[in-house]
DNA sequence: GGAGCCGATCAATCATAGTC
DNA sequence: TGACTATGATTGATCGGCTC
């Protein structure tokens, strides 16, 4: 059992989670595109300079929400609906809201 | 439009407003790093990740600063002495480049922000 | 007709921060 | 306080695209 924990030298050490605003509006863009959650490179400069990380900390983000969430698409559920209601970005949404919103209002 | 609020029987996997889309389907082939190159007993592909040892990255990383590119020469010697694969040495060249581009773009970006201070 | 490279990503794991 | 979970980072390896 030799294995060398080298790995006691990591620089993931000391890590710090994101402001609460900073993953709000990470978060808003993950569900606003979860037909297809893979922002562009200008999209993650962009999401970067918004949220003041980095745009690496951007793409470890996006990556560990994709695979976290197909993992276990049940517990994120609650979530998705919660910024599903928050935001539409999609066509087809926008039109599925603009319906739901007449419906509302229209006797 | 969307709204199937029905389907009582069937365990329809359409949960409610969100669906599955493609991306989450997505599965990656286990790696190829057999080791079947003695006996073809057991020929277990070895689905799982290389775990290099401390010895082993300490080499690479020599060889790295040495030489970002390795030569086909370069690359059997060093595979032979570390006992990996020519491909593993191949592809920790390639992701020690990416690494290392990535941290020089990352480490110049920063100090731009702190060269104005003076 | 491939082989190596690049860029992005996956997937497993690590180590820590946060919660109870 | 010590588990237990959530989360950011690391990394060997894959996928698709490109060059030669």
């Amino acid at each position: 059992v030799m294995i060398l924990r080298s790995r006691f030298l990591d620089a993931r050490r000391k890590r710090r989670n994101f402001s609460k605003q900073a993953t709000e509006i990470l978060n808003e863009y993950f569900y606003s595109h979860l037909s297809n959650p893979y922002p562009s490179e200008e999209a993650k400069e962009e999401l970067a300079k918004k949220c003041s990380i980095t745009v690496s900390q951007v793409s470890n983000w996006f990556g560990n929400k994709r695979i976290r969430y197909k993992k276990n698409i049940g517990k994120f559920q609650e979530e998705a609906n919660l910024y599903a209601a928050k935001t539409a970005v999609t066509a087809a949404h926008a039109v599925a809201a603009a319906v739901q919103n007449n419906q509302t209002n229209s006797p | 439009e969307d709204k199937d609020a029905a389907c009582p029987p069937e365990p329809c996997p359409n949960a409610s407003a969100t669906q599955t889309f493609d991306w989450m389907k997505v599965k990656r082939n286990p790696p190829k790093t057999a080791k079947v190159s003695e006996y073809g007993l057991l020929g277990q592909p070895n689905t799982i990740r290389t775990n290099f040892t401390t010895k082993q990255l300490t080499e690479l990383e020599k060889e790295f600063h040495f030489n970002k590119y390795l030569t086909r020469a370069r690359r059997v010697e060093i595979a032979a002495t570390l006992e990996l694969n020519e491909t593993q040495v191949k592809i920790w060249f390639q992701n020690r480049r990416m690494k290392q581009k990535k941290r020089e773009k990352e480490g110049l970006a920063p100090a731009a922000a702190s060269r104005s201070a003076k």
